[in-house]
DNA sequence: TGTACATCAGTGAACGCGCGTTCACTGATGTAC
DNA sequence: TGTACATCAGTGAACGCGCGTTCACTGATGTAC
């Protein structure tokens, strides 16, 4: 059956190009006819493939989550608890994450959006957070699994409101200094020595 | 100038109803005429009082974080600084808080969207941010005015992450959770002791 | 192997709707003499 | 004090536009005999 082998090629196609447009944009602010264009097709083929538009925001969250773990996965290979954790905190709070919302976590991109669409959507948004959290607990040393998973919410809160902030923010200075602050802060909460910096001037 | 004051009190039941309905819905999920209406207006006078949409966002959001901070500091009128901390933590992590984004500060609410609006509104967000973290910085007690600062901002970025990942999450368990470690969580690092909550069951 | 038919992913025109913005107007208020 | 005029906040109809969704269609692929 190859016929069902190129739809879901297609639909692939589709999800991807939803998954960046959607963290670019937030849902109200993309159609489906740009989706579809950036997909190469046109909007009409859209309803072959999904109900409606809420539909393709909870397939493509999904989507986005299982990719970015995976490649969070890759990324962590063979390398010790800390270091993956140095890694997972240094990504996230980057610059770079911060400019390219299009390719970043979910959670911080789409947090505020989602809290307003059905619940069938922001399932999708707790199976990844859960998996998130649950990455971040296991990578955590000390204390009982429950006192993990407590710090796992508290840190991940922390990172995901230091890059919407640094997000919202007008002020490059006051940006930079907002991630800076959540780096030190949540190496110090996971046990890690103090990254070597140049000094902050803000 | 009878008719200016008059004027004046328009603007500001314009305000309010936008301060409320963008907080709700977003930018992006309430019309012009709908803000109107809600101030007792026809959507047509709204370009006597601002230039265009994005205009009463700028307005709304600086008129929304001065009505704010004013409300905290009658709050916090004659408490001690450790007091006003944990008013804050409580207030601010609250499910009540999430429940009512309407009310609710505009860093949670908006942060998102912000991000997308042009530099002018996002300017006003920047103000009130700034207002926020000097007053959070002016409740802690120990280290330098710099680590006090950075402290805020780490904090306030645990803050809002948490009250922006409670609304989006679907399950009320994990939501209640969410807010109940950064509540330990952030009273754990302003050294205050552990608030005698009800033991959490998630 | 060849032919006739069925399927269905994708096309593109069309729909109804709500949006931000414009604009000619009205009628109450304020000013000039 | 009274009258004529100017101002302008607010009205409501209208605009052009982009959106989500529908639908009749087409043409390539797969199946039946």
């Amino acid at each position: 059956m190859q016929q069902a082998e190129r739809k879901q090629e297609t639909r692939e196609k589709v999800l991807r190009a939803a998954g960046a447009a959607l963290r670019a944009h937030g849902p109200d602010g993309v159609g489906i006819a740009d989706i579809m264009r950036q997909a190469g097709l046109t909007h009409g083929g859209f309803y072959a493939h999904f109900r409606n538009k809420d539909d393709l925001v909870a397939q493509s969250l999904a989507y986005v989550f299982s990719r970015q773990l995976a490649r969070w996965d890759r990324l962590d290979a063979g390398l010790a608890p800390a270091a993956q954790l140095a890694g997972f905190f240094e990504r996230y709070l980057s610059p770079s994450h911060r400019d390219h919302p299009a390719t970043g976590c979910p959670l911080t991109t789409l947090g505020n959006d989602i809290a307003r669409l059905p619940p069938a959507v922001r399932r999708e948004f707790d199976q990844g957070m859960r998996a998130i959290v649950g990455k971040l607990a296991g990578l955590l040393l000390d204390g009982t699994q429950a006192g993990r998973m407590a710090c796992a919410h508290s840190m991940l809160a922390e990172m995901v409101g230091a890059v919407m902030l640094s997000r919202a923010v007008a002020e490059r200075a006051l940006s930079d200094h907002i991630l800076a602050e959540a780096r030190n802060s949540l190496r110090h909460r996971a046990g890690l020595p103090p990254a070597n910096e140049e000094p902050n001037h803000v």
